[in-house]
DNA sequence: GGCAAGCAAATTGTATCCGATTGACGGATG
DNA sequence: CATCCGTCAATCGGATACAATTTGCTTGCC
């Protein structure tokens, strides 16, 4: 924590997003201030700027004077956030049907190379990687507004399958991002929506199914707010 | 400024938004810390949490060490927001066309009943209303993550038009807003879809068209960029 | 044995303080 | 006369200090 360019917040908000998409912070773990940042080798000052950072991103929530704890979104939050996701990800299909750049099959077909290369590993690399293939389609439209809004969703349904789902490894077949970079490039749209609905559905249809047996204390969180008002 | 059960930051926070969608804070201006912490009698610590979520929220931009100003989007970046506005409200009359609530209909006819009693009135009142209709629009969806987007975008083209309209007071042509209500309670989302990129269309392209002959220093200092790394 | 009230500890909310970086002004110099 | 460099004021990034609130535990009473 000695120099960085960059400032402090940064690199402790990236650090903690890090730190939660790889499922390394658990949902509804509780996140003191000044833990963090003693952790980290930063004042609360820096945590908390970060926190309001995190928060708005969704990945976590904070009470007043009780602290912030990483996000455990309901199973509708779940189902927003996935509905979300598929309205951007349909929108940046269409947008790139019409306007792909030249080097972006390359850099598509590059991603997917990489990801055959760790395919069965399940890891926090596998786990990235999946997921910024999506970012990756969202930033060949070439507007980092809906770019942004994208990598947030993506990030957030990462965090709502290690909630939900059992396992990240097959989150995403490697083999339907390929399916949809040919879609894409035929310029069929609703094809290539399709494909991209399938393949996100099969994964939010996924996390729906599992009952999270092995998180009893989230569930008991969720109903013990009714008996303490 | 005395008593608030809400933190002093979500109050600075709400009181910045709403001066700047109001115009009351312009493009580009300054805004020392300081100063608007003394001005609302807080200190600096809440005006800089505040800032953290404007700054995410793409209402204003901080430079190292230089400050906080008002956002002051190139045309590029103004492009980008009402394309992603034009995707996210497409995709709210996709989904309020399969289920629009009962009580829905009812709530929309009376918020244009709301913006036709100020018809014509070129105030602050009429800027709100005319974004608030479209943000309505979105919580109907019954998805407070497309919502939040929807509101976040609508605010940021509300501050572009600052910059690049001639005057708000035609913005959002309220008999359009009566169409769209219609198309959506016909039930044919292609209709409703097309009333609505119409109507956010004749938005961007007015202005697109403006040349911002009045705002010479906002143009150098994009171009001061480049030669000041 | 259970419940309520009250006290102590922990944690957050806010303010103030110090050091660092930036931009500007002004004088020295080729 | 233009350019360069040093000093200075302004402002921000970060740390620390104090106040307010919540929480959990203890204690006493029913």
């Amino acid at each position: 924590m000695s120099e960085n360019k960059t400032t402090l917040t940064d690199a402790v908000h990236d650090l903690l997003k890090k730190a939660i998409i790889e499922q390394a912070l658990k949902p509804g773990m509780r996140l003191p201030e000044d833990t963090v940042g003693e952790q980290f080798g930063v004042s609360r000052t820096i945590v908390r700027h970060a926190f309001v950072r995190l928060e708005h991103e969704g990945l976590i929530a904070t009470r007043r004077n009780r602290g912030a704890f990483v996000a455990e979104p309901t199973r509708d939050e779940a189902q927003n956030v996935f509905e979300v996701r598929r309205c951007l990800e349909s929108d940046v299909i269409r947008l790139l049907c019409k306007r792909m750049p030249e080097s972006g099959y390359d850099r598509l077909e590059s991603h997917v190379r990489h990801e055959q290369a760790v395919r069965g590993k399940d890891g926090p690399v596998a786990i990235r990687l999946a997921g910024e293939f999506h970012i990756l389609l969202a930033e060949l439209t070439g507007n980092p507004v809906l770019a942004r809004y994208v990598a947030e969703v993506v990030l957030r349904c990462s965090l709502i399958l290690s909630l939900y789902a059992r396992s990240h490894s097959s989150d995403c077949a490697v083999d339907e991002h390929s399916q949809i970079i040919e879609a894409i490039r035929s310029g069929d749209a609703a094809a290539a929506i399709a494909i991209m609905e399938h393949h996100l559905g099969a994964v939010a249809d996924r996390a729906a199914l599992v009952n999270p047996q092995d998180s009893i204390q989230s569930i008991l969180s969720h109903y013990g707010k009714e008996l303490a008002p």
